[in-house]
DNA sequence: GAGCCGCCTTGACCTAAATCAACCCGGAAG
DNA sequence: CTTCCGGGTTGATTTAGGTCAAGGCGGCTC
Protein backbone atom coordinates (compact mmCIF):
# COMPACT_ATOMS: atom_id res chain seq x y z
CA UNK A 1 0.00 0.00 0.00
CA UNK A 2 1.97 3.20 -1.23
CA UNK A 3 -0.87 5.79 -0.23
CA UNK A 4 0.54 8.17 2.46
CA UNK A 5 -2.39 9.57 4.17
CA UNK A 6 -2.77 12.79 4.45
CA UNK A 7 -3.86 14.18 8.18
CA UNK A 8 -5.62 17.28 9.29
CA UNK A 9 -2.09 19.21 10.57
CA UNK A 10 -4.49 21.67 12.64
CA UNK A 11 -5.04 20.96 16.23
CA UNK A 12 -8.50 22.60 16.55
CA UNK A 13 -10.19 19.46 14.41
CA UNK A 14 -8.04 16.82 16.11
CA UNK A 15 -10.73 13.97 16.28
CA UNK A 16 -8.67 13.08 19.47
CA UNK A 17 -8.70 16.58 20.48
CA UNK A 18 -10.73 16.72 23.45
CA UNK A 19 -9.07 12.80 24.59
CA UNK A 20 -5.35 12.76 24.32
CA UNK A 21 -2.72 14.60 26.39
CA UNK A 22 -3.59 17.66 24.89
CA UNK A 23 -7.20 17.87 26.12
CA UNK A 24 -7.33 20.23 28.89
CA UNK A 25 -4.94 22.54 26.90
CA UNK A 26 -5.99 26.00 26.46
CA UNK A 27 -5.38 28.13 23.06
CA UNK A 28 -2.05 29.08 23.35
CA UNK A 29 -0.77 26.04 25.10
CA UNK A 30 -2.31 24.27 21.55
CA UNK A 31 -0.22 26.24 19.59
CA UNK A 32 2.78 25.79 21.71
CA UNK A 33 2.33 21.83 20.85
CA UNK A 34 1.49 21.94 17.54
CA UNK A 35 4.81 23.77 16.99
CA UNK A 36 6.85 20.52 17.85
CA UNK A 37 4.32 18.02 17.04
CA UNK A 38 4.49 16.08 13.63
CA UNK A 39 2.63 13.07 12.58
CA UNK A 40 4.29 9.69 11.36
CA UNK A 41 2.27 6.40 9.69
CA UNK A 42 2.55 2.95 10.53
CA UNK A 43 1.28 0.20 8.31
CA UNK A 44 -0.55 -2.91 9.76
CA UNK A 45 1.88 -5.59 11.18
CA UNK A 46 4.86 -2.97 11.37
CA UNK A 47 6.57 -3.01 14.84
CA UNK A 48 6.41 1.16 15.83
CA UNK A 49 8.95 0.60 19.08
CA UNK A 50 11.04 -2.13 20.02
CA UNK A 51 11.36 -3.32 23.34
CA UNK A 52 15.15 -2.10 24.82
CA UNK A 53 15.03 0.36 22.13
CA UNK A 54 16.18 4.26 22.86
CA UNK A 55 12.79 5.96 22.73
CA UNK A 56 13.16 9.50 21.57
CA UNK A 57 9.66 10.26 21.13
CA UNK A 58 6.21 10.46 22.88
CA UNK A 59 2.85 10.52 21.18
CA UNK A 60 -0.93 9.68 20.63
CA UNK A 61 -2.56 7.39 18.66
CA UNK A 62 -4.45 9.54 16.03
CA UNK A 63 -6.12 6.58 14.06
CA UNK A 64 -5.95 2.95 14.14
CA UNK A 65 -4.92 0.37 16.65
CA UNK A 66 -1.56 -0.62 18.46
CA UNK A 67 -0.55 -3.23 20.95
CA UNK A 68 1.70 -3.42 23.61
CA UNK A 69 3.88 -7.06 24.07
CA UNK A 70 6.38 -8.09 26.45
CA UNK A 71 7.68 -11.78 25.11
CA UNK A 72 10.35 -13.94 26.92
CA UNK A 73 12.87 -15.88 25.20
CA UNK A 74 11.35 -18.80 24.89
CA UNK A 75 8.69 -16.91 22.45
CA UNK A 76 5.81 -16.66 24.92
CA UNK A 77 4.23 -13.25 24.82
CA UNK A 78 1.73 -11.08 26.76
CA UNK A 79 -0.03 -8.56 25.34
CA UNK A 80 0.16 -5.60 28.12
CA UNK A 81 -1.97 -2.83 26.58
CA UNK A 82 -4.35 -2.13 24.26
CA UNK A 83 -3.80 1.29 22.22
CA UNK A 84 -6.55 2.70 20.85
CA UNK A 85 -7.47 6.87 19.39
CA UNK A 86 -6.22 8.96 21.64
CA UNK A 87 -4.13 6.87 23.78
CA UNK A 88 -0.19 7.90 24.77
CA UNK A 89 2.90 6.17 23.82
CA UNK A 90 5.86 6.49 25.93
CA UNK A 91 7.22 6.96 29.37
CA UNK A 92 8.11 10.69 29.79
CA UNK A 93 11.48 10.33 31.85
CA UNK A 94 12.41 7.27 30.81
CA UNK A 95 15.07 6.69 27.77
CA UNK A 96 14.56 2.81 26.81
CA UNK A 97 11.42 1.49 25.56
CA UNK A 98 9.78 -1.24 27.59
CA UNK A 99 7.61 -2.66 25.90
CA UNK A 100 6.91 -3.82 21.72
CA UNK A 101 4.48 -1.35 20.27
CA UNK A 102 3.27 -2.93 16.87
CA UNK A 103 0.47 -1.68 14.64
CA UNK A 104 -2.33 -3.89 14.45
CA UNK A 105 -4.11 -1.78 11.56
CA UNK A 106 -2.75 0.80 9.83
CA UNK A 107 -1.96 3.73 12.66
CA UNK A 108 -1.41 7.54 12.41
CA UNK A 109 0.53 8.92 15.53
CA UNK A 110 1.30 12.47 16.66
CA UNK A 111 4.43 12.80 18.03
CA UNK A 112 6.79 14.55 20.18
CA UNK A 113 10.26 14.58 20.36
CA UNK A 114 10.62 13.81 24.37
CA UNK A 115 13.06 16.49 25.11
CA UNK A 116 11.10 19.48 24.10
CA UNK A 117 8.10 17.17 25.48
CA UNK A 118 9.16 17.04 28.72
CA UNK A 119 10.00 20.45 29.16
CA UNK A 120 6.37 21.37 27.83
CA UNK A 121 5.51 19.40 30.87
CA UNK A 122 7.23 21.30 33.76
CA UNK A 123 5.87 24.47 32.12
CA UNK A 124 1.94 23.78 31.24
CA UNK A 125 0.32 21.95 33.94
CA UNK A 126 -2.77 20.91 32.02
CA UNK A 127 -0.40 18.70 30.08
CA UNK A 128 1.17 17.09 33.12
CA UNK A 129 -2.26 16.71 34.66
CA UNK A 130 -3.95 14.90 31.74
CA UNK A 131 -1.20 12.41 31.54
CA UNK A 132 -1.70 11.81 35.02
CA UNK A 133 -6.02 11.20 34.72
CA UNK A 134 -4.80 9.11 31.29
CA UNK A 135 -2.22 7.12 33.79
CA UNK A 136 -4.56 6.66 36.68
CA UNK A 137 -6.91 5.14 34.15
CA UNK A 138 -5.03 3.01 32.62
CA UNK A 139 -3.51 1.26 35.82
CA UNK A 140 -7.13 0.80 36.47
CA UNK A 141 -7.51 -0.75 33.56
CA UNK A 142 -4.28 -3.02 34.14
CA UNK A 143 -6.07 -4.12 37.68
CA UNK A 144 -9.23 -5.17 36.19
CA UNK A 145 -7.05 -7.19 33.56
CA UNK A 146 -5.24 -9.14 36.15
CA UNK A 147 -7.90 -9.65 37.11
CA UNK A 148 -9.55 -11.36 33.89
CA UNK A 149 -5.76 -13.09 33.55
CA UNK A 150 -5.27 -14.36 36.86
CA UNK A 151 -8.86 -15.81 37.93
CA UNK A 152 -11.06 -16.07 34.99
CA UNK A 153 -12.31 -19.32 33.20
CA UNK A 154 -11.21 -19.14 29.04
CA UNK A 155 -15.13 -18.61 28.72
CA UNK A 156 -14.95 -15.79 31.11
CA UNK A 157 -11.90 -14.21 29.66
CA UNK A 158 -13.32 -13.89 26.16
CA UNK A 159 -16.43 -12.49 27.00
CA UNK A 160 -14.47 -9.95 29.57
CA UNK A 161 -12.46 -8.80 26.10
CA UNK A 162 -15.59 -8.69 24.13
CA UNK A 163 -17.64 -6.36 26.65
CA UNK A 164 -14.22 -4.30 26.89
CA UNK A 165 -13.77 -3.94 23.09
CA UNK A 166 -17.65 -3.05 22.74
CA UNK A 167 -17.80 -0.70 25.65
CA UNK A 168 -14.40 0.99 24.66
CA UNK A 169 -15.86 1.76 21.23
CA UNK A 170 -19.23 2.69 22.57
CA UNK A 171 -17.22 5.74 23.91
CA UNK A 172 -15.39 6.46 21.79
CA UNK A 173 -17.76 6.73 19.31
CA UNK A 174 -20.62 8.15 21.54
CA UNK A 175 -22.73 5.81 20.81
CA UNK A 176 -25.34 4.50 23.58
CA UNK A 177 -26.58 0.93 22.79
CA UNK A 178 -28.65 -0.31 25.40
CA UNK A 179 -28.91 -4.15 24.74
CA UNK A 180 -27.95 -4.88 20.93
CA UNK A 181 -24.09 -3.53 19.77
CA UNK A 182 -22.24 -4.69 16.73
CA UNK A 183 -18.20 -4.34 16.96
CA UNK A 184 -15.89 -5.51 14.93
CA UNK A 185 -12.94 -6.92 16.47
CA UNK A 186 -9.79 -5.41 15.64
CA UNK A 187 -7.24 -8.19 16.60
CA UNK A 188 -6.67 -11.77 15.41
CA UNK A 189 -7.45 -14.99 17.05
CA UNK A 190 -3.50 -14.78 18.16
CA UNK A 191 -3.71 -11.57 19.93
CA UNK A 192 -6.81 -11.92 21.63
CA UNK A 193 -5.00 -15.14 22.87
CA UNK A 194 -1.63 -12.96 23.90
CA UNK A 195 -3.95 -10.57 25.32
CA UNK A 196 -5.76 -12.93 27.86
CA UNK A 197 -2.95 -15.60 28.49
CA UNK A 198 -4.64 -18.06 26.43
CA UNK A 199 -3.40 -19.75 23.28
CA UNK A 200 -5.86 -18.99 19.77
CA UNK A 201 -7.62 -22.47 19.72
CA UNK A 202 -8.81 -22.19 23.32
CA UNK A 203 -9.91 -18.86 22.02
CA UNK A 204 -11.45 -19.88 18.83
CA UNK A 205 -12.97 -22.88 21.17
CA UNK A 206 -14.44 -20.28 23.11
CA UNK A 207 -15.92 -18.10 20.76
CA UNK A 208 -17.50 -20.80 19.00
CA UNK A 209 -19.07 -21.79 22.21
CA UNK A 210 -20.31 -18.78 23.66
CA UNK A 211 -21.68 -18.62 19.06
CA UNK A 212 -23.17 -21.72 19.77
CA UNK A 213 -24.99 -20.80 23.39
CA UNK A 214 -26.36 -17.70 21.40
CA UNK A 215 -24.73 -15.18 23.06
CA UNK A 216 -22.43 -13.72 20.48
CA UNK A 217 -23.19 -14.45 16.40
CA UNK A 218 -20.50 -13.74 14.04
CA UNK A 219 -20.90 -12.46 10.73
CA UNK A 220 -17.44 -13.66 8.79
CA UNK A 221 -14.44 -13.93 11.45
CA UNK A 222 -14.23 -10.65 12.79
CA UNK A 223 -17.60 -9.31 12.60
CA UNK A 224 -19.53 -9.83 16.06
CA UNK A 225 -22.85 -8.94 16.93
CA UNK A 226 -24.11 -8.74 20.57
CA UNK A 227 -27.74 -9.66 21.09
CA UNK A 228 -27.58 -8.50 24.50
CA UNK A 229 -25.19 -6.83 26.27
CA UNK A 230 -26.12 -7.47 29.81
CA UNK A 231 -26.26 -11.45 29.17
CA UNK A 232 -22.43 -11.39 27.59
CA UNK A 233 -21.30 -8.92 30.43
CA UNK A 234 -22.88 -11.64 32.91
CA UNK A 235 -20.74 -14.05 31.06
CA UNK A 236 -17.79 -11.72 31.73
CA UNK A 237 -18.24 -12.90 35.27
CA UNK A 238 -18.20 -8.85 36.59
CA UNK A 239 -20.50 -7.32 39.13
CA UNK A 240 -22.96 -6.07 37.12
CA UNK A 241 -24.43 -4.19 39.53
CA UNK A 242 -27.00 -2.26 38.19
CA UNK A 243 -24.00 -1.26 35.87
CA UNK A 244 -22.79 1.91 34.43
CA UNK A 245 -23.22 1.45 30.33
CA UNK A 246 -22.03 4.81 30.07
CA UNK B 1 -2.88 -4.98 71.25
CA UNK B 2 -3.66 -1.74 72.95
CA UNK B 3 -0.54 -0.24 71.71
CA UNK B 4 -1.19 2.94 70.02
CA UNK B 5 2.15 3.43 68.21
CA UNK B 6 4.01 7.25 68.52
CA UNK B 7 4.49 8.25 65.08
CA UNK B 8 6.90 11.05 64.09
CA UNK B 9 4.80 14.05 63.57
CA UNK B 10 7.68 15.80 61.93
CA UNK B 11 7.83 15.40 58.40
CA UNK B 12 11.79 16.81 57.78
CA UNK B 13 12.77 13.16 59.58
CA UNK B 14 9.78 11.07 58.03
CA UNK B 15 11.36 7.35 57.11
CA UNK B 16 9.71 8.09 53.70
CA UNK B 17 10.48 11.19 53.13
CA UNK B 18 12.68 10.98 50.34
CA UNK B 19 10.33 8.04 48.29
CA UNK B 20 6.20 9.02 48.99
CA UNK B 21 4.30 12.12 47.29
CA UNK B 22 6.13 14.52 48.92
CA UNK B 23 9.58 13.58 47.82
CA UNK B 24 9.87 16.31 45.54
CA UNK B 25 8.42 18.96 47.81
CA UNK B 26 10.56 22.05 48.69
CA UNK B 27 10.50 22.86 52.24
CA UNK B 28 7.43 25.37 52.12
CA UNK B 29 5.29 22.74 50.09
CA UNK B 30 6.20 20.64 53.15
CA UNK B 31 5.36 22.72 55.72
CA UNK B 32 1.54 23.00 54.08
CA UNK B 33 1.14 19.21 53.91
CA UNK B 34 2.22 19.28 57.47
CA UNK B 35 -0.89 21.39 57.84
CA UNK B 36 -3.18 18.78 56.78
CA UNK B 37 -1.60 15.90 57.34
CA UNK B 38 -2.56 13.06 60.18
CA UNK B 39 -1.52 9.55 61.10
CA UNK B 40 -3.92 6.50 61.21
CA UNK B 41 -2.84 3.16 62.71
CA UNK B 42 -4.56 -0.18 61.43
CA UNK B 43 -4.09 -3.63 62.61
CA UNK B 44 -3.25 -6.47 61.01
CA UNK B 45 -5.89 -7.84 58.88
CA UNK B 46 -8.03 -4.94 59.62
CA UNK B 47 -9.50 -3.26 56.32
CA UNK B 48 -8.47 -0.19 55.50
CA UNK B 49 -10.97 0.72 52.59
CA UNK B 50 -13.60 -1.05 51.47
CA UNK B 51 -14.45 -1.32 48.05
CA UNK B 52 -17.15 0.35 46.38
CA UNK B 53 -17.10 3.13 50.04
CA UNK B 54 -16.84 6.46 49.18
CA UNK B 55 -13.30 7.49 50.12
CA UNK B 56 -12.50 11.02 51.95
CA UNK B 57 -9.16 10.52 52.02
CA UNK B 58 -5.70 9.59 50.16
CA UNK B 59 -2.75 8.69 52.05
CA UNK B 60 1.02 7.04 52.01
CA UNK B 61 1.96 3.97 53.51
CA UNK B 62 4.35 4.59 56.33
CA UNK B 63 5.35 1.49 57.97
CA UNK B 64 3.86 -2.01 57.45
CA UNK B 65 2.38 -3.25 54.24
CA UNK B 66 -1.10 -3.71 52.90
CA UNK B 67 -2.54 -5.09 49.57
CA UNK B 68 -4.97 -4.26 46.81
CA UNK B 69 -7.82 -6.92 46.19
CA UNK B 70 -10.41 -7.48 43.45
CA UNK B 71 -12.83 -10.27 44.82
CA UNK B 72 -16.20 -11.37 42.64
CA UNK B 73 -18.61 -12.82 43.25
CA UNK B 74 -17.88 -16.03 43.89
CA UNK B 75 -15.06 -15.35 46.27
CA UNK B 76 -12.52 -15.41 43.42
CA UNK B 77 -9.65 -13.29 44.47
CA UNK B 78 -7.03 -10.94 42.76
CA UNK B 79 -4.44 -9.31 44.79
CA UNK B 80 -4.16 -6.59 42.24
CA UNK B 81 -1.53 -4.23 44.00
CA UNK B 82 0.82 -4.75 47.36
CA UNK B 83 1.48 -1.64 49.32
CA UNK B 84 4.74 -1.04 50.65
CA UNK B 85 6.13 1.87 52.66
CA UNK B 86 6.00 4.73 50.46
CA UNK B 87 3.53 3.94 48.28
CA UNK B 88 -0.08 6.03 47.60
CA UNK B 89 -3.23 4.93 48.45
CA UNK B 90 -6.05 6.21 46.87
CA UNK B 91 -7.10 7.74 43.54
CA UNK B 92 -7.20 12.24 43.34
CA UNK B 93 -10.12 12.73 41.08
CA UNK B 94 -12.11 9.57 42.26
CA UNK B 95 -14.97 9.44 44.96
CA UNK B 96 -15.61 5.75 45.08
CA UNK B 97 -12.74 3.08 45.75
CA UNK B 98 -12.18 1.03 43.46
CA UNK B 99 -10.59 -1.80 45.35
CA UNK B 100 -10.56 -3.47 48.80
CA UNK B 101 -7.31 -2.09 50.52
CA UNK B 102 -6.12 -4.44 53.72
CA UNK B 103 -3.61 -4.37 56.27
CA UNK B 104 -1.54 -7.57 56.08
CA UNK B 105 0.85 -6.35 58.96
CA UNK B 106 0.54 -3.56 61.59
CA UNK B 107 0.23 -0.23 59.00
CA UNK B 108 0.49 3.17 59.57
CA UNK B 109 -0.57 5.64 57.39
CA UNK B 110 0.17 9.54 56.65
CA UNK B 111 -3.42 10.67 55.04
CA UNK B 112 -5.09 13.98 53.61
CA UNK B 113 -8.08 14.86 53.39
CA UNK B 114 -8.67 14.15 49.37
CA UNK B 115 -10.48 17.68 48.91
CA UNK B 116 -7.85 19.77 50.39
CA UNK B 117 -4.99 17.48 48.56
CA UNK B 118 -6.72 17.71 45.61
CA UNK B 119 -6.80 21.02 45.67
CA UNK B 120 -3.19 21.13 46.55
CA UNK B 121 -2.24 18.90 43.86
CA UNK B 122 -3.04 21.93 41.58
CA UNK B 123 -1.08 24.49 43.47
CA UNK B 124 2.05 22.56 43.86
CA UNK B 125 3.31 20.81 40.77
CA UNK B 126 6.10 19.21 42.94
CA UNK B 127 3.30 17.03 44.23
CA UNK B 128 1.44 16.26 41.18
CA UNK B 129 4.92 15.50 39.21
CA UNK B 130 6.00 12.73 41.83
CA UNK B 131 2.64 11.07 41.55
CA UNK B 132 2.63 11.21 37.92
CA UNK B 133 6.23 9.14 38.48
CA UNK B 134 5.00 7.17 40.92
CA UNK B 135 2.04 6.58 38.95
CA UNK B 136 3.88 5.30 35.89
CA UNK B 137 6.28 3.07 37.95
CA UNK B 138 3.19 0.88 39.10
CA UNK B 139 1.33 0.67 35.81
CA UNK B 140 5.23 -0.43 34.74
CA UNK B 141 4.97 -3.14 37.82
CA UNK B 142 1.39 -3.83 36.74
CA UNK B 143 2.35 -4.33 33.39
CA UNK B 144 4.94 -7.28 34.47
CA UNK B 145 2.76 -9.22 36.99
CA UNK B 146 0.32 -9.38 33.70
CA UNK B 147 3.21 -11.32 32.26
CA UNK B 148 3.39 -13.30 35.04
CA UNK B 149 -0.30 -14.19 35.68
CA UNK B 150 -0.62 -14.33 31.85
CA UNK B 151 2.39 -16.54 30.66
CA UNK B 152 4.31 -18.14 33.75
CA UNK B 153 4.55 -21.47 35.00
CA UNK B 154 3.60 -21.99 38.56
CA UNK B 155 7.21 -22.78 39.60
CA UNK B 156 8.25 -19.04 37.22
CA UNK B 157 5.13 -17.25 39.47
CA UNK B 158 6.80 -18.44 42.69
CA UNK B 159 10.46 -17.39 41.81
CA UNK B 160 8.78 -14.16 40.56
CA UNK B 161 7.13 -13.15 43.35
CA UNK B 162 10.41 -13.87 45.94
CA UNK B 163 12.59 -12.01 42.97
CA UNK B 164 9.87 -9.08 43.37
CA UNK B 165 10.25 -8.74 47.35
CA UNK B 166 13.87 -9.28 47.36
CA UNK B 167 14.75 -6.58 44.98
CA UNK B 168 11.86 -4.39 46.83
CA UNK B 169 13.30 -4.50 50.03
CA UNK B 170 17.21 -4.23 48.69
CA UNK B 171 16.01 -1.07 47.35
CA UNK B 172 14.50 0.06 50.10
CA UNK B 173 17.11 -0.59 52.70
CA UNK B 174 19.62 0.41 50.26
CA UNK B 175 21.10 -2.66 50.76
CA UNK B 176 22.97 -3.88 47.53
CA UNK B 177 23.48 -8.00 48.35
CA UNK B 178 25.18 -9.67 45.05
CA UNK B 179 23.74 -13.31 45.39
CA UNK B 180 23.05 -14.08 49.19
CA UNK B 181 19.91 -12.19 50.32
CA UNK B 182 17.49 -12.93 53.08
CA UNK B 183 13.84 -11.77 53.05
CA UNK B 184 10.91 -12.36 55.44
CA UNK B 185 7.76 -12.93 53.17
CA UNK B 186 5.25 -10.76 54.48
CA UNK B 187 2.72 -12.58 52.98
CA UNK B 188 0.50 -15.81 53.75
CA UNK B 189 0.77 -18.63 51.28
CA UNK B 190 -3.00 -17.59 50.39
CA UNK B 191 -2.22 -14.10 49.88
CA UNK B 192 0.71 -15.22 47.76
CA UNK B 193 -2.12 -17.43 46.04
CA UNK B 194 -4.03 -14.17 45.12
CA UNK B 195 -1.16 -12.74 44.11
CA UNK B 196 -0.28 -15.04 41.50
CA UNK B 197 -3.30 -16.37 40.52
CA UNK B 198 -3.11 -19.78 42.06
CA UNK B 199 -4.25 -22.08 44.85
CA UNK B 200 -2.73 -22.32 48.31
CA UNK B 201 -2.05 -25.45 47.68
CA UNK B 202 -0.08 -25.00 44.58
CA UNK B 203 2.22 -22.30 46.16
CA UNK B 204 3.05 -25.03 49.26
CA UNK B 205 3.94 -27.66 46.25
CA UNK B 206 6.09 -24.79 44.44
CA UNK B 207 7.67 -23.81 47.07
CA UNK B 208 8.85 -27.09 48.52
CA UNK B 209 9.96 -27.68 44.93
CA UNK B 210 12.25 -25.23 45.07
CA UNK B 211 13.21 -25.99 48.74
CA UNK B 212 14.26 -29.38 47.49
CA UNK B 213 16.05 -28.34 44.07
CA UNK B 214 18.03 -25.86 46.44
CA UNK B 215 17.24 -22.45 44.77
CA UNK B 216 16.04 -21.21 48.12
CA UNK B 217 16.22 -22.65 51.75
CA UNK B 218 13.39 -21.99 54.41
CA UNK B 219 13.92 -21.12 58.29
CA UNK B 220 10.61 -21.56 59.27
CA UNK B 221 7.63 -20.85 56.97
CA UNK B 222 7.90 -17.09 56.46
CA UNK B 223 11.80 -16.77 56.43
CA UNK B 224 13.59 -17.56 53.10
CA UNK B 225 17.11 -17.19 52.12
CA UNK B 226 17.60 -17.21 48.65
CA UNK B 227 21.99 -18.39 48.14
CA UNK B 228 22.13 -17.47 44.68
CA UNK B 229 19.79 -14.38 43.48
CA UNK B 230 20.85 -14.90 40.14
CA UNK B 231 19.36 -18.49 40.00
CA UNK B 232 16.31 -17.62 41.15
CA UNK B 233 15.72 -15.19 38.57
CA UNK B 234 16.65 -17.68 36.50
CA UNK B 235 13.82 -19.81 37.27
CA UNK B 236 11.56 -16.87 37.29
CA UNK B 237 12.30 -16.70 33.66
CA UNK B 238 13.16 -12.84 32.99
CA UNK B 239 15.12 -12.07 30.46
CA UNK B 240 18.49 -12.00 32.81
CA UNK B 241 20.39 -10.02 30.46
CA UNK B 242 22.78 -8.64 32.40
CA UNK B 243 20.52 -7.64 35.19
CA UNK B 244 20.17 -4.29 36.87
CA UNK B 245 20.26 -6.09 40.52
CA UNK B 246 19.29 -2.81 41.91
C1' DG C 1 -8.66 -21.21 -12.75
C1' DA C 2 -4.95 -23.36 -9.85
C1' DG C 3 -2.26 -22.93 -6.17
C1' DC C 4 -0.79 -20.70 -2.15
C1' DC C 5 -0.90 -18.41 2.21
C1' DG C 6 -2.63 -16.45 6.39
C1' DC C 7 -6.08 -17.06 9.45
C1' DC C 8 -9.26 -19.90 11.60
C1' DT C 9 -11.69 -24.25 13.25
C1' DT C 10 -12.12 -28.76 15.11
C1' DG C 11 -10.70 -33.19 16.99
C1' DA C 12 -7.79 -36.40 19.90
C1' DC C 13 -4.91 -36.60 23.49
C1' DC C 14 -1.98 -34.94 27.42
C1' DT C 15 -0.54 -32.37 31.43
C1' DA C 16 -0.25 -28.65 34.86
C1' DA C 17 -2.75 -27.03 38.19
C1' DA C 18 -7.25 -27.29 40.68
C1' DT C 19 -9.94 -29.81 43.87
C1' DC C 20 -10.81 -32.71 47.67
C1' DA C 21 -9.11 -34.57 51.75
C1' DA C 22 -6.12 -35.90 55.46
C1' DC C 23 -2.84 -34.46 58.44
C1' DC C 24 1.07 -31.53 60.74
C1' DC C 25 2.85 -27.82 63.60
C1' DG C 26 3.24 -24.03 66.83
C1' DG C 27 1.21 -20.72 69.60
C1' DA C 28 -2.71 -18.95 72.47
C1' DA C 29 -6.52 -19.87 75.68
C1' DG C 30 -8.43 -22.34 79.22
C1' DC D 1 -1.00 -29.95 80.24
C1' DT D 2 -4.73 -30.22 76.90
C1' DT D 3 -7.38 -28.29 73.44
C1' DC D 4 -8.12 -25.54 69.76
C1' DC D 5 -7.22 -23.06 65.68
C1' DG D 6 -5.05 -20.74 61.91
C1' DG D 7 -1.71 -21.55 58.73
C1' DG D 8 0.86 -24.92 56.19
C1' DT D 9 2.03 -29.47 53.88
C1' DT D 10 1.25 -33.50 51.19
C1' DG D 11 -1.27 -37.08 48.63
C1' DA D 12 -4.96 -38.84 45.30
C1' DT D 13 -7.87 -37.62 41.79
C1' DT D 14 -10.13 -34.59 38.37
C1' DT D 15 -10.34 -31.23 34.83
C1' DA D 16 -9.62 -26.99 32.10
C1' DG D 17 -6.89 -25.71 28.92
C1' DG D 18 -2.60 -26.76 26.32
C1' DT D 19 -0.44 -29.39 22.52
C1' DC D 20 -0.31 -31.73 18.29
C1' DA D 21 -2.38 -32.54 14.06
C1' DA D 22 -5.58 -32.36 10.28
C1' DG D 23 -8.32 -29.69 7.51
C1' DG D 24 -11.41 -25.42 5.92
C1' DC D 25 -12.10 -20.93 3.97
C1' DG D 26 -11.35 -16.60 1.57
C1' DG D 27 -8.44 -13.59 -0.82
C1' DC D 28 -4.08 -13.07 -3.70
C1' DT D 29 -0.85 -13.95 -7.20
C1' DC D 30 0.55 -16.10 -11.24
Amino acid sequence: MLVTQTVSQDCSDCPIRHRAVCARCEPDELQTLEEIKYYRNFQAGQTIIWSGDRMDFVGSVVSGIATLTQTMEDGRCQMVGLLLPSDFVGRPGRDGAAYDVVATTDVVMCCFRKRPFEDLMTSTPHIAHRLLEMTLDELDAAREWMLVLGRKTAREKIASLLSIIARRDNTLNKRNAKTRMVIDLPLTREAMADYLGLTLETVSRQISALKKDGVIELEGKRHVIIPDIRRLMDEAGDDSDGGFLV
